[in-house]
DNA sequence: CAGCGACGATTACGGGCGTAATCTACGGGA
DNA sequence: TCCCGTAGATTACGCCCGTAATCGTCGCTG
């Protein structure tokens, strides 16, 4: 399923509370991006047309769902991001935040925590 | 600088090898992709009018070069990445990874070593 | 010196994307 | 009951992208 940049800001307005009609997913979404609310509704039906999210009826109006998952989502775009910019190697990439200081504090110590979760899992 | 997928994989083959005539590209480039040459020259052309690549005249021919580097595509790109989907948090990014095994042994040693290194410089 | 072959340059074209404006139909208030 | 506002549906439009085919030009070869 392919999601356009711009869709993907419907979609993490949709994930973080769902389900939304498109009058509130324009005020959810309105802020960050300057758009109008034709804009929103054209979005959400493509999403629609792309089976990415669902309507159901509330009287004269619709309340729009997630359907793909965000997780799914985000291992799909960054597994495609790794393979075609670092072959398929993740250290390398994470090594790039390293070097320009993306990586938080607390990025460390997760990280540092999930690499002995793996060592106790073998 | 915006570099387009197929674009990026014209850049790859000139990041590898440069300088390279079009025909070298193409044959550097066409096992994989099932282009014409055709389709080559145009890509090389779109990156030269964006400034990504360069080209010196060899007689009859080009011999075209990158200008944008590597590193710095491979930067701009994850960062965006990390930015659009994670918030910017690069340690549930990595966790994704772990998840669906998608870490190398060689991955896991190398992260540990960045880790490592990190905790020596401070 | 003329023609051909090989390059790069130009043009093509359908589809998706970002960004909307406009159309249409239905439900609620006067 | 009739009109109006509003929500979704349809249409718009220019740009980029993937994927080429075609054009034009310059140098080599006969």
């Amino acid at each position: 399923m392919q999601i356009s940049d711009a869709e993907s800001v419907v979609m993490q307005a949709l994930w973080q509370s769902s389900p939304l009609a498109a009058e509130d997913v324009f005020a959810a979404v309105a802020a960050g991006q300057g758009w109008q609310e034709a804009t929103v509704k054209t979005l959400l039906n493509r999403l629609l047309k792309k089976g990415a999210i669902s309507a159901e009826r509330d009287g004269r109006r619709f309340l729009y769902s997630p359907v793909l998952e965000r997780e799914q989502w985000q291992r799909q775009e960054s597994e495609s991001l790794v393979d075609r910019l670092f072959g398929g190697r993740v250290a390398p990439m994470v090594a790039h935040f390293t070097e320009s200081g993306r990586l938080s504090k607390k990025d460390l110590a997760e990280l540092r925590k999930l690499l002995e979760d793996i060592d106790d899992g073998h």
